[in-house]
DNA sequence: AAACGGGGTTTGCGCGAGGT
DNA sequence: ACCTCGCGCAAACCCCGTTT
């Protein structure tokens, strides 16, 4: 069928997107105008189709972000939504220590420096799987899987006898500020997670513009020490109050 | 219209692979 | 054979978009 190339594809997707209303927009609308376009249906590559479009929406929300952020708030959350991974270290040369880890990875006592490159993999993993489409179906196959398996997994759910609880539910002492907040001093994470929605709702904090982010009100802001945040990556923010 | 899945973030554990 | 490293998956939160 479509003989389109991905990278086509992207182009295409860019320029319907760059003069559209995000907020508005939705992957099927863009899909329409691009069929249009070119004068083919994409059904048959939709999953591909709604991935890139992700991609470039990210793209242009991450710019508009960072310019927001960067107007309305002076001390800038300082990783911001933009960039997880530039943790770089300033010290060493990050091509020696690239050359020293393929020659002998195992010596290097760095645990702490593989959390970015984790990430970074994990959603590189995404990405590859659905941008490469090189291999074909296989690879599609793949990224179907993993999910259904986490899904899987999630509707098995506690049944599992064997199952570990692990990090993800133990309390943590919180920061002052954050246990200002919560009324509590130890919380585990999600319930911090939980609590935040909650008061989100309650003051009705929701960015009209966009609904996935917050404004924060006066104290929800001594936490967050930023003004509008993504609410689905609340997380990031509260981190440094998880004292442990 | 209703239901479902994806999306992002966190830390810790387990397993597999590779090197010595 | 043992040790170390690296990667993937685990639970929890809820909104939004897509599909049926």
């Amino acid at each position: 069928m479509s003989d389109i190339s991905s990278e086509d594809l992207r182009r295409e997707i860019q320029a319907v997107l760059k003069d559209a209303d995000l907020a508005t927009i939705s992957a099927k609308r863009v899909r329409e105008q691009v069929e249009g376009k070119l004068n083919c249906s994409l059904l048959s590559r939709k999953k591909e189709f709604d991935k890139i479009v992700m991609e470039v929406i990210n793209e242009q929300q991450d710019e508009e972000d960072e310019d927001d952020d960067e107007g309305k708030d002076p001390d800038a959350d300082p990783d911001d939504e933009s960039e997880p991974s530039e943790e770089e270290d300033p010290s060493s040369s990050e091509e020696e220590a690239a050359k020293k880890k393929k020659q002998s990875p195992k010596k290097r006592p760095q645990p702490t420096k593989h959390k970015a490159p984790k990430k970074k993999r994990k959603t590189l993993n995404a990405d590859d799987s659905g941008t490469e489409s090189d291999a074909g179906s296989d690879s599609d196959y793949e990224v179907v899987k993993k999910p259904a398996a986490k899904k899987k997994a999630k509707a098995a759910g506690g049944t599992g006898s064997g199952r570990k609880s692990t990090g993800f539910t133990r309390a943590y002492n919180l920061s002052p500020e954050l246990s200002a907040l919560m009324g509590e001093s130890s919380l585990p994470r999600h319930e911090v997670v939980k609590k935040v929605w909650a008061i989100i709702k309650e003051r009705d904090l929701y960015d009209p513009k966009n609904k996935q982010f917050a404004i924060c009100d006066d104290e929800l802001m001594k936490v967050m020490k930023i003004r509008r945040f993504r609410t689905f990556g609340m997380l990031k923010h509260l981190k440094p109050h998880f004292l442990d």
